[in-house]
DNA sequence: GTCTATATGTTGATAGAC
DNA sequence: GTCTATCAACATATAGAC
């Protein structure tokens, strides 16, 4: 019994180190960039040696893996926060977009990894990729009640608006992130065009009354 | 006299010698990604010694350079090539993103080096840098002749309507490049959305007759 | 212009002492 | 879990012979 809760105790320090690592590496993403972040830069920054780091993650790819996941988690965050107290539908339905985008605009280099695909050769974990999908599931639902509520057109119930809504926001994001990458939500160049492109998508989808 | 004649000869083969190195430099852009591409590869695949590349780009960040300017030289021409003989305004719109979309989805490489920033440090020379924003001037000029014929609503002869279109066009490549890089323009799960989103762009500022 | 040789630095990753 | 020591590989870049 002693022995198990002294493993727990052993176990969340480990989680806590492996949560401080993540912090080192995604100082580096945001600051240079996914391809300067390296298992040496993250050890000098905690203070470790190189092969101090190899304990906590199996490879440099488990690193990109792990921010990843970070990004999806706090992004699905984000965007429940957002949703708190909306009506399923449409009203949650842009105000979980426009989360995303300004999530994604605060977290540049979280959003970088997840949205475009920087690092040659990382593909990321099934288990990690299994949360995007349920973030894009939790999208391709409030379509479903959208409609159902009639509060878009019968099409809008579809794969093919889902995937157009991501393309509106990830326009959103990647304009903003490779031509003014310090501005924030308000003051961006491109992310203040969010309201009116989700208006765009919501004019397209009209209800014919 | 002949000394003039020689050198242009030289120059030419010089021209020529460089053009091959980036075609080097483009396959392993587009294999392996932009990380990949260093100046021993290079010279690896053209059968130089490293240090003989030196002679032709004074460093690695030049390669990438000349990359990033072949890019906008290349999509520049597909466009032009596509609206070549279209309509002035709105006809020549609609062509050329459409061109923007194709072109960016065939060149993958050169497209994620132009629209994303996948090389820590890179940023382009402001020669190649002009390229771009004569790019975008050319899409401007569409939006005011587009307006004059009363193609769009007078609201579409704006910067704002300008950075609203590269949002849509660029979220189409960002979303197709990342989720299915593969796929060519008519199989894409998102270039195939390419139409339906510009629809939205002209549904959006279409004109009060 | 191309080469050999070299300086100098980095990386990812492993073996094994403590 | 952390370290030292080390590997093998690779990189950018320069000096100088030919």
């Amino acid at each position: 019994m002693a022995t198990t809760i002294s493993q727990t105790r052993v176990s969340q320090r480990r989680q806590a180190t492996i949560e401080e690592l993540l912090d080192h590496a995604q100082a580096i993403l945001d600051e240079e960039g996914a391809g300067a972040v390296t298992v040496s830069e993250v050890a000098r920054r905690i203070g470790m040696r190189p092969p101090s780091v190899y304990k906590y993650f199996d490879s440099l790819h488990a690193i990109y893996d792990g921010l990843f996941a970070r990004g999806q988690t706090r992004i699905v965050q984000a965007i429940e926060y957002a949703v708190r107290d909306r009506e399923p539908g449409l009203a949650s339905l842009l105000a979980g977009h426009r989360a995303f985008v300004e999530w994604s605009t605060r977290e540049l280099g979280l959003a970088s990894l997840m949205f475009w695909r920087p690092v040659p050769g990382f593909v990321p974990s099934p288990e990690s990729m299994a949360a995007a999908q349920a973030l894009s599931a939790l999208g391709r639902e409030e379509l479903r009640v959208a409609v159902e509520r009639g509060e878009l057109a019968p099409a809008a119930d579809s794969d093919e608006a889902a995937r157009l809504l991501t393309v509106l926001v990830s326009g959103v994001f990647s304009q903003q992130a490779s031509n003014q990458p310090g501005a924030d939500f308000d003051a961006g160049l491109f992310t203040s065009l969010t309201d009116e492109v989700l208006a765009m998508f919501v004019r397209h989808y009209r209800p014919t009354p």
